[in-house]
DNA sequence: ACCAAAATTAGTAATAATTCCTAATTTTTA
DNA sequence: TAAAAATTAGGAATTATTACTAATTTTGGT
């Protein structure tokens, strides 16, 4: 992978703007950086970025990729009323684990978790 | 919800179609038995029996949404090489269970484990 | 059974998210 | 410093899904 200016004010932008954001909301905040990036850059570095392990792609949030620049391994929680994407620790999850596994071989698993979050638990 | 027959017949084909079809691919299948229903009616009625917990919607597997006619809680495999979606049953699996937990309300939780079934592992 | 109200439909248009394409530019290599 | 390889912008194309509308079907009361 070669040295490119957008792919460093996409990355660095996605460090700084640490929301998960969706591709078309981190597109909104690159742009106000540098206006001559496209959307096809964007998508094409988010996926190079996400094949190499920089960075991680969530899916099944909602109808968008999502984009994480937190690697360590983690879990999310969505909150069903605002839809905001919360980090859960793994050290605060009993690790699921398949029991007996000649079936497969598991190379990673993700989770989600969905619910109300404090926030909203509020305003009910 | 009134009675229709084409969500009879979307129903019945997920149901014997086993295989966590993605809308598209339900569609080939239904418009074997009726020409006649349209896609709006097949996203409209499987977003319904989601809905209404009749079946589940599973997303994260790949850019569309799969449709699993079994709502007994279970997990789902997804193979890396031949992208089969299989089903890991709850019995089978530590249960994730967050530790502490007064930010969350959560309601229910997702777990798509990926890696490599063992046809493919013999394919290797 | 009959009829109005409510629900559902087919078919098409519209939208959203993402990928593909191409010629031009940038980065690397040696 | 020039050729090869990688990357880009911008727009077209694709895929998955939802929205719209007029016609049809289902339902519940008589």
């Amino acid at each position: 992978m070669n040295y490119s200016k957008q792919r460093e004010t996409i990355l660095d932008t996605l460090r700084e703007y640490a929301v998960h954001p969706s591709a078309e909301q981190l597109f909104e905040k690159v742009h106000v950086k540098d206006k001559t990036i496209s959307k096809g850059t964007l998508y094409r570095n988010l996926n190079l970025l996400a094949e190499s392990g920089i960075i991680k792609k969530i899916d099944g949030l909602d109808t968008a990729a999502h984009f994480d620049h937190n690697t360590h391994e983690h879990y999310h929680f969505i909150c069903n009323k605002c839809k905001k994407i919360y980090d859960i620790e793994k050290e605060d999850v009993k690790i699921p684990e398949i029991k007996q596994n000649d079936e497969f071989i598991i190379t990673n698993h993700d989770i989600i978790f969905k619910g109300i979050c404090k926030d909203c638990q509020k305003k009910i």
